[in-house]
RNA sequence: GCCGCCAUCGUCUAGUGGUCUAGGACGCAACCUUCUCAAGGUUGAGAUCGCGGGUCCGACUCCCGCUGGCGGUACCA
């Protein structure tokens, strides 16, 4: 790379509905090249589209980027504000002969024979197109409106961006920028283009067919933590046998060159093992601070991570969960489901043995568990079932815990239940 | 159709001519551990590296062709 210039690259997206995952790929990208090169990372809102605009799609922009922490600098760019500037730019064109008006608007038709040719950071390879395969394109719409072709190179160029990265989807739409990149005498940007992430049928990742947006992600479950790591490791890889990175370790070891040239497909399991990874990773203070936040108004949960015994459960938790919801499944004290006779009068002798072994005060952890050891071996009752017996569930955090946070009154009234 | 990109286990990938009878991770299976379930540990199944030609003493790795997949083909981005 010749150029000594500081690295400047952009997040350019269309305020036309909330960011998909595929979307937030490329802002991360950008995002990591920026900080591995100690450059800047700007935002800038293609709101060229008003046909397509969204209200409040902005503000789910900023959000997203807020959540997982991708800092922009500088002001945000709006695109709509900056009309008259394209207007100029076209009137340059115009005046060169290179554009010319047709039906109201006004278009480019690049040369047969001109060769467009670029090297691609991904894949470091050489892209080209021949003029003639370029399709003829509007670069001012009938509405006084730039199309993206225009706005973003203009843009680009003003702003001083440096490299370009940004879905694979636009490699077809970059010999058009290169072509105004050459009319306006400007030397254009590095540019990257990112491997598509698919869905499970193997297409290209959108909305229609079922994509969720990255907030979706937050409102399932996810940490930002899991979700950026799953999300760098589609389409990047830094060599070794690497997996659970945090942001700072990514930043470090992020390496343009190192961007795969192969689309990828998104594999929730592998997500939700990432996202696992994460929670259990994080500190228990700071997992009951997730833990307040994704539960703001949930009483149930509120009060059980206002208690005393919040810390005893959230450890409890955290090698259980995949996704924070998994946490309200598990410290659920509500009984699955009725008893069974048979059940019914295992609990009763249960209940019996226990009361018999360990006395009417609180029940010891120790003595709690030896006992229950001794009715298993006795009676030949399998663990599972009083596992179930006592805690009501099919599943979830120990008995030990259990005792430590409800107390023997919980287990009791379990055991009495009809 | 035309143009462009891509091609290693089901999935994410390591691999840049010999160390590959292809390594790791997710998922799956079994076992160990164990108060249930997780977590943790061990093991296993799973890819003749899409196919066919070259180049080379030697190709997963380089070249060509084919096939397949994806993307683009809007006064959308």
């Amino acid at each position: 790379m010749e150029s000594l210039k500081k690295v400047k690259v952009r997040f350019a997206p269309s305020p036309t509905g909330s960011l998909h995952i595929g979307s937030v790929r490329t802002a991360f990208f950008n995002y990591l090249f920026a900080k591995s090169q100690k450059g800047e990372f700007i935002l800038r809102i293609e709101d060229t589209d008003q046909k397509r605009f969204v209200q409040g799609a902005e503000e789910e922009i900023l959000e997203t980027l807020n959540w997982l922490t991708l800092e922009y600098s500088g002001e945000i760019v709006h695109q709509s504000e900056r009309l008259k500037i394209y207007k100029e730019h076209v009137d340059l064109l115009i005046d060169k002969k290179i554009a010319f008006e047709k039906d109201g608007a006004v278009w480019v038709k690049v040369p047969e024979d001109k060769k467009l040719e670029w090297v691609d950071l991904v894949g470091n390879k050489k892209i080209s197109f021949l003029g003639k395969d370029v399709d003829e394109f509007v670069i001012l719409k009938s509405d006084g409106f730039p199309t993206y072709h225009l706005a973003n190179v203009v843009d680009d160029h003003l702003m001083g961006i440096t490299h370009v990265l940004r879905g694979e989807e636009w490699t077809t739409s970059t010999p058009k920028h290169l072509y105004l990149y050459e009319c306006f005498g400007w030397e254009a940007p590095f540019f990257a283009h990112l491997p598509i992430i698919l869905g499970a049928d193997k297409s290209k990742l959108s909305k229609r067919h079922g994509a969720k947006s990255a907030l979706d992600y937050r409102s399932d479950g996810y940490i930002k933590e899991g979700l950026l790591n799953f999300l760098a490791l589609l389409g990047w890889n830094p060599g070794g046998d690497k997996e659970q990175m945090s942001l700072e370790e990514m930043i470090s070891l992020f390496k343009i060159e190192d961007v795969n040239t192969a689309n990828s497909i998104f594999d929730v399991k592998k997500l939700e093992w990432l996202n696992s990874v994460w929670i259990r990773s994080l500190e228990s203070k700071d997992l009951e601070n997730r833990l307040k936040d994704f539960y703001p108004k949930n009483n149930e949960v509120t009060k059980l991570l206002d208690s005393s015994s919040s810390n005893i459960i959230i450890k409890a938790a955290a090698s259980r969960m995949r996704v924070l919801w998994d946490f309200e499944k598990l410290v659920d004290i509500n009984k699955e489901r009725v008893f069974t006779n048979e059940e019914k009068e295992i609990a009763k002798s249960l209940l019996e043995f226990l009361v018999n072994d360990l006395g009417d005060s609180d029940w010891q952890d120790e003595k709690f568990l030896a006992a229950l050891k001794n009715f298993s071996k006795e009676k030949n009752v399998p663990f599972k079932i009083i596992y179930f017996l006592l805690s009501g569930k099919e599943q979830g955090i120990g008995l030990l815990e259990l005792n430590q946070i409800y107390k023997k009154d919980f287990f009791v009234n379990n055991l009495n239940s009809e």
